[in-house]
DNA sequence: CTGCTCACTTGACCTGGGTCAGGGCGCAAA
DNA sequence: TTTGCGCCCTGACCCAGGTCAAGTGAGCAG
């Protein structure tokens, strides 16, 4: 599962997933900053691009790390999606996140030294390993690197603190649009239409409410105009009137 | 308000800020790992110990620092205890922590490079400075400072998912209970009986709950036989009861 | 085609915790 | 002493969102 593999054209229709072109797909990662350098020390560049493997295709429902899994390595998506979640005694689940190609994983598995929660792919995806030993080695050397490192870990904080405010159902689900919206448009697509990987369930999930409650909220606001849903595409109609829904949430 | 003081004994009644010897005290600190290292290199060690500050004491209601100040500095705090808070929009609080002696403050500021919230003394405190950019220069020399600074981030990440999980005020307020207990021990103090340093407004809206839930289920703890809590002094009777409560959110 | 499954939707009802209102206690200033 | 103010507690009521039940509709195997 973990063979390093030649990244070529990827076959799925998803558009993020198409974002083949290795250059291309680089320049959205979170690690474009210290990847793709320029005018800095081509030999620790050199180091860097040896210590990326790239990892794939994780099919659907294919874990790319497990909770308990020893913590070696932190992930880039470089295409598919990717969703953490945490697993409870109960067998409740929490999921913690949705990776978009160019976002990093597993970064809060250094301090317990175990992978803390699951990364499973939620349709064909392909990864970039960096193993963390090597990286760390890396950073002490390459300041940029460091820095990406720390800024990475930091930005995770904060979107787990996002998630952890006290919202209601309309807040919470115009903010995850918005974000998503974003998201996409810092890789280059249409910040207004695009597609949801994930199912009402994982949505709901993770956003800490009932699944039916995202069909509700859906409802409300397409009965208001403000988006356009059919299935698993999504359109923003009312920009404006999503971010004053949204405003408490994202702080950007 | 910044200036370096002399730190000696503290006058507070507050078994954690008397926690005055400055060895013992570091002893029990976030940065302990590297600021008290055996067998390092003892020119990185003095470097270290010459960038930090000591800062203090603030009063209660006064500011560490506070939302959009730019970041330069991360601190540790050396005695009182920290609160730090989101203020959004609507003027609504959010309280992210409560941080005690030995915890660190600011690593959600690093990718923003602004604060993103407040940090505010709930009672007379002291902090460490460590200038930022001094810290990650020594952390590429020191692969121990280094190390410490990816381990802190990464634990904050796991704190800040802690709070965003979904789970009933009973569930959270025991694994406050548990989780400020554990903090306590592991500085040396009794992990059964405690002052709490905050009002109930501000652990109602740390947990996300309203103040009068706080009374709430602290009766319904009490009546139960799980807690003794007389105004701000607490005392765990049954810390399986409440382990049981709390197991679904608290992973150690 | 038929039947099955899986994702999603909708309506009816219920409940955990929020909101509001009132009251008690301890402490400090006058 | 009284008055005021923070902080905390409690009861009555309410509502956002959860739960339960019953759909629909798309995709797919046979």
């Amino acid at each position: 599962m973990n063979e390093p593999v030649f990244f070529g054209k990827l076959p799925s229709a998803n558009p993020i997933a198409d974002d083949g072109d290795d250059l291309h797909f680089c320049s959205t990662c979170a690690f474009a900053p210290v990847c793709l350098p320029e005018g800095v020390d081509k030999h620790a560049l050199r180091e860097l691009h040896m210590l990326v493997e790239h990892v794939g295709p994780f099919r659907t429902g294919e874990a790319i790390f497990r909770t308990g899994d020893r913590f070696a390595a932190i992930y880039a998506v470089r295409g598919g999606t990717v969703q953490t979640r945490l697993v409870d005694d109960a067998g409740r689940e929490q999921v913690l996140g949705f990776h978009l190609p160019g976002e990093v994983i597993g970064l809060n598995a250094i301090h317990p030294e175990i992978y803390p929660c699951d990364a499973i792919a939620i349709e064909s995806t392909y990864v970039c390993r960096f193993s963390f030993p090597a990286l760390a080695i890396l950073a002490a050397k390459v300041p940029r690197v460091q820095q990406q490192l720390f800024r990475l870990l930091s930005a995770d904080i904060g979107k787990a603190t996002q998630l952890a405010g006290d919202h209601s159902a309309d807040e919470r689900l115009a903010a995850f649009l918005l974000d998503l919206a974003d998201r996409y448009a810092a890789r280059g697509f249409s910040d207004r239409r695009f597609h949801l990987t994930m199912t009402r369930v994982d949505i709901a999930n993770y956003l800490r409410f009932a699944a039916e409650t995202v069909s509700r909220v859906l409802r409300r606001f397409q009965d208001r105009q403000l988006v356009l849903i059919t299935g698993r595409e999504v359109e923003l109609l009312d920009l404006s009137a999503l971010r004053r829904l949204a405003r408490n949430i994202s702080r950007r």
